[in-house]
DNA sequence: CGTATTCTTGACTTATATCAATGTCGGTGG
DNA sequence: CCACCGACATTGATATAAGTCAAGAATACG
């Protein structure tokens, strides 16, 4: 499936690319549909492709040898994804799985070092982009070491608001399917312990809850339960 | 202080640049002593320069508002540190202060760009760099997820002992000054907590403790503890 | 030496996981 | 269209890993 450079154009990091760069970036790509529940790639294939979400959401996870899962990130529209080769690793470190149906762009792994040397803006964008989830993780780190889960959970559901959410009849609501497992697997907790949170939560008026769905009616309430130096 | 090409030429990031490209970089470079428990930079700081640890050893630690700490990474020897303007961040995200006397070679950070396109493998490199910490750290996040104290603290010795590790007579000792407390800040749990487990091991006759020293007898047994999959 | 870190160890507390049971929603197929 | 099944969620009871509190010992340092 084509791919027209409009599309790329309306994405931050190809922005200030011209047209003749934009084209030779759009030759190569092909579209690719992923249903709901499938997978865009699993952790250790070997990595063909890099990828931009186009619409859609996804989850990458990795298991551990023992099999227990952890959300590693979700992919918003606009995020590179996959483009493990420019980190020198053959592989894949975690598997994309589409929360929602989406539609991604990939370009083979090997296009990469050229766009680069075509391109030495995507280079220093691309240093940025790793920057920033490099904080990110770090941020987690921080929050894993020395808050307890509630606080944790708080700054998670605010993170996916600001990213994801969207205007609701009561509230925000994070707009895509999120199970209490997805959130636990987020924070380093069960699914029984995040349960319990959001029905304390629920029960003081600061969110609603359902089946993969929550709304947040009171953020700035969350914003002092995670910002608060007890 | 001046620097010499021959310096930088043994540090693999810089291993495939020409004469000419070292000697542009040298020109704007300036060496520092660092003694032990100073800082280099402090977190907050605006981001003057970025930097490239020649010789010694340093934390790079973030205090949380409620003043926790815990300690980002270790920065050895051939690492650059604090080249945070290529993440387009203003200041330092945290501290990096020198655990042993060290020194370092400092460039301002707007010569970063420069030496981007100066050297198109240098960003590269950057990346690869980059993409290694991400890497490293989405694995201490997993290893916090899902894993007891006691194997995370088994994970970060033996990593410690891989980055730094020293023959010794009794094995292999991690090769600067390191505190239980610098442990429990690396593994997020108390000094208590990692106390009591070099004690246990040191009973096991799998390591050897001190002040501020380890030095582990049984790599094995660690790595059986940090591997199992019970 | 005395003073200050760093480390050890014990007793107690608590947050959170684990175990277990039940409830609820929503899609599928009869 | 209804009934059933499987996935998701809730909630209670209990167990436990690890944190907190407290005191003292060992080591380094000025």
């Amino acid at each position: 499936m084509a791919l027209d450079r409009s599309v790329l154009r309306s994405i931050p990091l190809f922005a200030a690319m011209s047209d003749a760069q934009l084209d030779r970036m759009t030759a190569q790509a092909s579209a690719r549909r992923i249903p709901q529940g499938e997978a865009v790639f699993e952790q250790g294939d070997s990595a063909k492709a890099f990828y931009l979400l186009l619409h859609g959401r996804l989850k990458v996870t990795q298991v551990t040898r023992d099999g227990q899962q952890i959300i590693v990130r979700v992919v918003h529209p606009g995020d590179l994804f996959g483009f493990t080769r420019a980190l020198s690793r053959p592989d894949y470190p975690g598997t994309a799985t589409a929360a929602v149906d989406s539609l991604v762009s990939a370009w083979p792994s090997e296009s990469w070092d050229s766009f680069v040397e075509d391109n030495p803006h995507l280079a220093m964008n691309a240093i940025r982009t790793i920057g920033q989830r490099l904080d990110e993780a770090h941020t987690r780190i921080r929050e894993m070491s020395t808050e307890e889960v509630e606080r944790r959970v708080a700054h998670a559901v605010l993170r996916l608001i600001d990213q994801a959410g969207r205007r609701d009849e009561t509230g925000m609501r994070i707009d895509f399917p999120i199970s209490r497992r997805d959130i636990a697997e987020m924070t380093g907790t069960t699914l029984h312990t995040v349960s319990r949170i959001l029905s304390a939560w629920e029960s003081n008026g600061w969110v609603e809850g359902g089946r993969q769905k929550l709304v947040v009616c009171d953020a700035p309430a969350l914003q002092r339960l995670a910002e608060n130096v007890k």
